[in-house]
DNA sequence: ACATATACTTGACTAAGTCAACTAAATGGC
DNA sequence: GCCATTTAGTTGACTTAGTCAAGTATATGT
């Protein structure tokens, strides 16, 4: 649903380096830990079955890249040396479960301390803020190389915290400046929005719903008291990198339904012609398009319209 | 200056499981390159020798991890087969330096076209958005863990552009979440704040700055038209990470000259007495305290200042 | 029940990397 | 200016790590 687009030279030429510098960084590391019994292929399999459970060669030789014939006299080596067991399973003969014996982890033990004191070495020289810096970041590559498909929760709708205000502003802001070339008036029109929002906000008749998804916020909705009758929808927004999961959809509906409930006879809302696919979302929702008028907003012209929705 | 403390566990942990991701993310890349002529190692000393000038046999051995004499005997077959030459330095008889022949030139091209496709059909599986945050978060990662030491440019002062409202919104709602415990209601301030500002922005009497450092906005400081005589300083904030170096002061200097070159006799500024480290750059400036009151925001029991500085 | 696929093993092999001993030139101390 | 020490690079002898293909035993699909 996404749209693919030719990955920029920069792009590739920034990844292609992270990569050498990465190989690097591993060769470096890796080096401390030759000093061990092990290699680095042992310490590797060592630490996947300290890890995890029931594991088979072959998910071993698949997980760690080996190849099978090396995996297995490896094993073989390892359990002669009792460090590992097998124990066939019951469902399949061919295969057999590996797991470290206790002298198996007393063995790895050590290694794996010393690979933990290196990590704790490298992270010391940073400041707290960097450290924290890094880990997202490196969660960041992970997840997004790590192709986990589409996240179990594709997202969540959430309350207002602090901070997402901001983030909101500045990612409608950057957004509709790079989209339709919108200026900063249209970020501080946002920003005197939502200051409003939240000072008089009234529980009774108003609501705001985030939208979170693997810990970022990817899209909000705002539902403010216009009068007991009129309700009206505001800012309504989904990331482009949220987009083709019905998120749009979903928040129109959640305004719909706290309209409904709350005694509501109208929800309106004000939006511009070339915002296209809001357009959609609101029109399958039950808007009717109400009036349109010209106006010169965000350095640029624009057709602004209402649409409402009886409720 | 830096603080340093002992990384926590789930750093820690967070770290090793990347390690581990990106040797085996790195083994993946290598087997596709492998159905060359050239082994790992060759391909990446060729990579080193194409993008490098004035390498020599111990720079290659250091910054790629390799041992001196296979290193000297790779180099050996690849002056054999005209790959590359070398040029003793005049300097030093000992040394040599490496440089890839046209041929060299002519057989690195495949690997590296090799190398080249491989990233982009990676970059392919993701949309544009998250291919950009691949690269700033793999960006960060070689930053941090590079040890670039302090960068050169330790910081710049720009002008606000569209996104730097939001982004100081948030950051401040957030900061001041956490190192003081205020509510919502703060950010929503800041927002009105900022909002009001860019709408009635008057370049003749108001201005803002922002500091950036390596990318990321992490200060900023806003001068606004009160009277033809007073100018009010606003939202003075530093990032805790980029704390140090000098930056608050410099925005408060810039304010000060600011208000003298357009005529203002007096700058005045509202804060609270909980941000002792911002008094400290206010005394320093010669501001004065003109008085106090106790008030309840943002969740707290208070106590406002209202400084002043005659110009 | 029979062809095909999967899980692992084994033998024969090669590539990749290490280690120590060596030469030749440069550097530092006095 | 001389000599001990260091650095750059080379070479021989060696080990380790990994590959490839052929094999056995079991499971799966039709």
């Amino acid at each position: 649903m996404t749209i693919h687009h030719h990955p920029g030279k920069e792009r590739i030429d920034a990844v292609r380096a992270f990569n050498r510098f990465y190989t690097r960084q591993i060769g470096l590391l890796d080096e401390g830990l030759l000093k061990s019994t092990f290699s680095l292929t042992e310490a590797r399999v060592l630490y996947e079955l300290a890890h995890r459970d029931g594991l088979t060669a072959t998910d071993l030789a698949r997980d760690l890249g080996l190849d099978a014939g090396y995996l297995s006299r490896l094993l073989k080596k390892f359990e002669g040396r009792d460090l590992v067991e097998r124990a066939t399973i019951e469902a399949d003969a061919r295969r057999s479960s590996i797991a470290l014996t206790q002298a198996g982890q007393q063995a790895f033990a050590p290694l794996n301390q010393g690979s933990h004191d290196q990590v704790t070495a490298l992270l010391d020289r940073l400041s707290v803020p960097e450290q924290d810096r890094l880990v997202k970041a490196m969660q960041t590559v992970q997840r997004l190389l790590g192709g986990s498909a589409e996240p179990k929760i594709p997202y969540m709708l959430r309350p207002l915290q602090v901070g997402d205000i901001g983030w909101i502003i500045h990612r409608q802001g950057l957004l509709y400046a790079q989209e339709y070339g919108w200026d900063e008036s249209y970020e501080a029109l946002v920003a005197e929005i939502l200051g409003a929002f939240v000072k008089s906000f009234d529980p009774k008749w108003e609501r705001s719903w985030i939208v979170e998804r693997e810990g970022e916020v990817v899209g909000s909705v705002f539902v403010v008291h216009q009068s007991d009758e009129v309700a009206k929808l505001r800012l309504l927004y989904v990331e482009p990198s949220a987009r083709g999961l019905g998120i749009g959809k979903r928040l129109v509906e959640e305004c719909v339904g706290f309209c409904r409930a709350k005694g509501y006879r109208t929800l309106t809302l004000w939006t511009n012609d070339v915002l296209t696919s809001a357009r959609r979302i609101y029109e399958a929702a039950g808007f009717k398009l109400a009036d349109e008028e010209r106006h010169h907003s965000f350095g640029k012209d624009l057709v602004g319209q209402n649409w409402n929705l009886e409720l």
